[in-house]
RNA sequence: GCCCCCAUCGUCUAGCGGCCUAGGACGCCGGCCUCUCACGCCGGAAACAGGGGUUCGAGUCCCCUUGGGGGCGCCA
């Protein structure tokens, strides 16, 4: 036993990785960066009929974009079957397991009834001593005999102790009738035999714990450290459904929210460091701790993880921020295809790259997420003659554009091209026709970018340069 | 129905018996800055679910009620 720290996720591949998951990703990943260990990536394919390979690559892309790495490659829980069974035949062997032949049917029935007397429903346990044996006239299931008295105690490092008692505790299917093991004997083996040291995952496993550790005992096996984390709740206080946040996380990428925002959010929500908000990954990891983790279950609040992205956009490296930009442009939502790839286009030319960049610190602080760089940015990707939004067509009245005759001009004399001359010429010239700043400014905006709302006006015209300046004012003019 | 868990501003939370006339963040309201929109800065409204205990003293400990959540599969 090596001590060090290991962790896994281990989601099943039924759909995307949803935003539950994609937490308990990362705090199995802090959990492990932070004690210097290691997460492991399992796939608990062992349900045939809902596992699909398309979800596999889901849920891999996801954790990729999130960059949460995991060490060595991908495991199948199927492809581990054999070994499954052999501990299986060890339960059996041992006496811990029976063979039961109660069909689904005679189970349902059970249940309702118990229902019905307001009983726990488990199984009563009929086949218990009958000695059954495979070759038999019925299909046969194994079940897990769980003890008949005391209680099953889970210390759990988020929960603390729980305590189930024994006699509430069903006598769970370890095989099916059609041979295959069941997920709660698959999970003990594969955690054992991956020498798993901390199970984290959300408390709907925490019943999971108990049936989990019955199976570890009657093994001899030691018990993983277990961590069960509160569930995210939608906004309105119940289940996380579709309409709120149980979206994919390539959902929250097509939206142009950064992966930094989404580690930084997702943490925050359920654990906490003081009074602290923000954190780059390297704090993260340096902080976390499980014990600092809540029991209480958080909503997921879309307006907090906007702001949360919004000081990212405003904070990471320009460069980062950049290459950010570039990596969505691809996954852009529906809507914004057509702009996302003019844009991708366009920044293939170093010009427009250039005043891209040279843009970056005014747009990103009015941005909250990449969509919305791609929105306040696309008057240096649009065509001329650009066209206007509603606001800035009002803007641009006929007094308007005859303002701007006069203002062309003026900046078309202009010795120098830089936001400063640009900018003491356009106040010269409002003082001049008592025009009060903004009279003379907006209107120069909406010509300029085709839009009521941009960066400093000065500052874009220095951006996009003379002659293009010029040429969008006079494309205004035209009349 | 049965078992388990939870409960501080609208939301995320700090608080681990006296530091609390309860702090921070998002959002909201007002103001400053100002060529628009943002950013930034200043100020404001906003919470210990209810009831019993324990204690000199309770948001902090215990019990009950209420409210929420999770589980009760030959799903994971």
């Amino acid at each position: 036993m090596s001590g060090k720290v290991r962790t896994r996720f281990a989601p099943s591949p039924t759909g995307f990785l949803h935003i539950g998951g994609a937490r308990t990703a990362l705090f199995n990943w802090l959990y492990a960066r932070h004690h210097g260990g290691e997460m492991l990536l399992r796939i608990e394919d062992t349900d045939r009929e809902r596992s699909t390979p398309e979800a596999v690559e889901a849920i891999i892309g996801g954790l990729k974009w999130l960059e949460l790495d995991w060490a060595g490659e991908p495991l199948s829980q199927f492809s581990r079957r054999e070994r499954h069974l052999e501990v299986i035949r060890q339960l059996l062997d041992s006496g811990h397991a029976y063979y039961c032949q109660c069909t689904p049917e005679e189970l349902a029935e059970m249940r309702e009834k118990a229902r019905a007397e307001g009983k726990p429903m488990r199984y009563d346990r009929r086949c218990r001593e009958l000695g059954l044996c495979p070759p038999h006239d019925r299909p046969l299931v194994v079940r897990f005999r769980a003890p008949d008295e005391g209680e099953i105690v889970i210390d759990d490092l988020v929960q603390g102790t729980v305590t189930f008692a024994a006699d509430a505790m069903d006598d769970l299917v370890l095989m099916r009738a059609d041979g295959t093991p069941t997920y709660n004997l698959a999970v003990v083996v594969d955690d054992h035999d991956m020498e798993i040291t901390h199970v984290i995952r959300g408390v709907d496993h925490l019943t999971n714990a108990a049936r989990q550790k019955m199976i570890y005992d009657a093994l001899g096996w030691e018990v993983p450290k277990m961590a069960h984390i509160p569930l995210i709740h939608g906004p309105d206080g119940a289940k996380l459904s579709k309409r709120h946040g149980a979206l994919g996380v390539e959902a929250y990428r097509a939206m142009g929210y950064l992966p930094e925002a989404m580690r930084n959010y997702l943490a925050r929500l359920g654990w906490s460091h003081g009074d602290d908000e923000i954190f780059t990954t390297e704090q993260l990891i340096e902080w976390f701790d499980l014990n600092a983790v809540g029991k209480s279950p958080a909503r997921f609040d879309f307006t907090k993880l906007e702001s949360v992205n919004g000081w990212w956009m405003r904070n990471l490296e320009r460069e980062k921020l950049f290459r950010r930009f570039l990596d969505w442009l691809p996954h852009a939502p529906a809507e914004d295809k057509p702009r996302a790839e003019q844009a991708m286009k366009k920044l293939a030319d170093a010009d427009v790259r250039a005043r891209f960049m040279q843009l970056l610190d005014a747009l990103r602080e009015r941005a909250k997420t990449l969509r919305e760089l791609l929105d306040l940015s696309w008057f240096l990707f649009a065509d001329r003659p650009l066209e206007l939004n509603a606001k800035a067509q009002k803007i641009l009245k006929d007094d308007a554009r005859a303002m701007l005759k006069e203002l062309h001009a003026r900046l078309s004399a202009l010795p120098e091209w830089t936001e400063a001359a640009i900018d003491e010429a356009v106040r010269a010239f409002a003082e001049e026709k008592g025009l009060k700043l903004g009279k003379v400014a907006q209107p120069l905006r909406a010509a300029v970018t085709g839009s009521n709302v941009s960066p400093g006006i000065f500052e874009v015209l220095e951006a996009l340069g003379r002659e293009e300046s010029l040429a969008r004012i006079e494309d205004q003019l035209a009349e």
